[in-house]
DNA sequence: TACATCAAGTTAACAGTGTTAAATTGACGT
DNA sequence: ACGTCAATTTAACACTGTTAACTTGATGTA
């Protein structure tokens, strides 16, 4: 039933450009004027074909959230087979999402519930998270082995560090230049990499 | 004429009814469920007469943002008054801010443009904030006096640290106990101050 | 060909939002 | 008793997320 695979693909590229048109408004406008009607009409469809493919809002942000984790993790898989040392690898991990960030500041957003992306669905039930987080904490480990306390510890203050600069960078970003930032994160970052032997 | 004393200072009393109850509700259901209506609702009236005191909610926002740096800033000074040592000064300081945030959420929230709260206008356009970066840099040039430069990176890096682990220590709340938290957070302080010297 | 079925998509509605213009109300001085 | 004026409310507009009810057109069957 070749019919039945076409309506599955096109299925699946309705599905694929409800995401993308929400980012694509979410970028352009700020996720606080990213609506369902405005979507629809991106793609040419009333608002209720939104819900056949997303039960609510709420879970749209939550896939389009995920999908930015997944893509994260992407990086430092790609990142892992390129380095073998643990240095090396969080300091180029920790460059990748700030590259990430500054790259999609909107997908950032909504991963954090930042400036007007509100998604109500916890950030830490998703897997995607979980999955990031133990990439992290197996780099630190590798070169630390130490309790899991001690390794959890660790990785809250790396994750801390660079989440905190990158959101303040972007706060700061029409005071400061983002390249000073950037120098300051990878400044940072470095010290705290050193920090660990 | 004693009436329009007495006007004025019941208007300066449904003004500030009408900051505590955004607040009220933010505390309560999150930022995401303050609307006119239900302040209106709250303090008897209807919802026109909100706006004789704020000419929109973005402007409602931002005042309680900017009181919330205000009171930040109070701290500050009072902890200046009993501290000389500069290190002793910012460690406090940075302790104060982690306990605003901690005891106030929905401020911090507001302050940040944080989960859910949502105010267009600049932060840093607010002097409140230019006060409270004025104090935090002079210390650190009250001990370190080096370029403009330098002490703004130095800055920068301080409130990167502070707000990072302040709002991965809310997002780990259930992850992570609170306390625990704080722990590392106090640690990870102890440590920038002592690398400042 | 006529009819029933069924899926795809739309319209219309509900309760809510920020915001504003118009209407109401009630107290005051003439 | 009448007009004025300030305080307050009602009603409206254009939105929001979400859902039930409806239309439409194609398909299979008698």
């Amino acid at each position: 039933m070749e019919t039945l695979e076409r309506k599955q693909r096109s299925r699946e590229q309705t599905r694929a450009g409800i995401v993308l048109t929400a980012k694509d408004i979410a970028r352009r406008e700020g996720w606080q004027a990213v609506s369902i009607r405005k979507i629809a009409d991106a793609i040419d469809y009333s608002a209720p074909i939104v819900y056949e493919y997303f039960d609510s809002k709420d879970i749209l942000l939550d896939e389009i959230r995920n999908e930015g984790f997944r893509q994260l993790k992407l990086e430092y898989e790609r990142i892992k087979k390129i380095y073998r040392d643990p240095e090396k690898r969080l300091f180029e991990m920790s460059i990748a999402q700030w590259q990430f960030a500054v790259d999609q500041p909107e997908i950032y957003q909504v991963m954090y519930n930042l400036n007007g992306a509100y998604c109500t669905i916890p950030v830490c039930n998703s897997g995607a998270v979980e999955d990031l987080s133990n990439t992290i904490r197996e780099i630190i480990f590798s070169f630390i082995p130490k309790s899991k306390e001690s390794i959890q510890k660790l990785y809250f203050e790396w994750w801390s560090l660079s989440h905190g600069m990158i959101t303040i960078a972007m706060m700061l970003r029409d005071q400061q230049p983002i390249d000073l930032s950037e120098q300051v994160y990878r400044d940072s970052i470095r010290r705290f990499v050193r920090g660990l032997r």
